[in-house]
DNA sequence: CCGCATCCCTATAGATACTG
DNA sequence: CAGTATCTATAGGGATGCGG
């Protein structure tokens, strides 16, 4: 998954070359939503993502520009991951889907409150999170 | 890829598992915006999907309510897929992989006029594209 | 411990040939 | 035209190993 082989100049397709699979926004969403930024805590999630198959992800999501490693505040043997500004502007598409699935799922607890936010002022909202999600990347 | 088993209650994970491949979103831009609604239509396409998997995504898009088949106006031996409003609802979420893929990659001809109305009145632009997709449907 | 790498095995993706 | 059949390659699950 590391390598990138563009199979068109579609801007979707391009995409989905990098993203296009069940994990990588995932991980994503863990980095945004869940405080979630070592390799140990992206295995804990719920879906039970295999070792082998994170460490391709972290890969290939790092070589395209979508998180970056760095030290670990706390601990010297840990890895801290972290979103870039590429990582995080995929914030809209990820809300998107939020707004899209909720229509058709049953929706967890917890987040009705930022859904509802994402429907009255969409703007503000992704506004306000880029805001923090940026102010954790230069700490 | 037919059947769905849910990861997770959550509700980005849930999507993944319906349209979270490199194939199925590509299948829905080819209805959307190229005028493609047959089998061979999307065999065509420039990224080459090949006969197998395109007849797995097409079942698996059908079985979970974004496309239908229905009688081809034209030929007898055709097969119509269309989209269904939940599968034209995920306008939006194509919509923001574009423009985040317009930062990062060299841009089509032809779709920047559109990406240029998307960045200054995205919701026009959603409201006009799936007026003229909902009208397709009642045909 | 932590972040992987490796191995083994199964399931799914994918390329190509072929069929009703 | 719209798919199957067949075969191979890769994704993915699970256990384990291993250096830092």
């Amino acid at each position: 998954m590391g390598t990138v082989k563009k199979r068109s100049n579609c801007l979707l397709s391009s995409s989905l070359d990098i993203f296009g699979d069940k994990w990588s926004l995932l991980i994503i969403r863990d980095l945004m939503f869940n405080n979630k930024n070592t390799y140990n805590d992206f295995l804990k999630s719920a879906e039970g993502i295999a070792t082998n198959i994170l460490a391709s992800r972290l890969k290939g999501l790092e070589e395209n520009g979508l998180i970056e490693k760095s030290e670990h505040p706390g601990s010297r043997a840990k890895i801290l991951y972290r979103l870039t500004p590429k990582g995080i502007e995929l914030l809209p598409v990820i809300i998107e889907i939020h707004l899209w699935a909720e229509k058709y799922f049953t929706i967890p607890s917890g987040i009705e409150p930022t859904l509802k936010e994402a429907k009255k002022d969409r703007e503000a909202l992704i506004k306000s999170i880029t805001k923090s999600l940026m102010e954790n990347i230069s700490l």
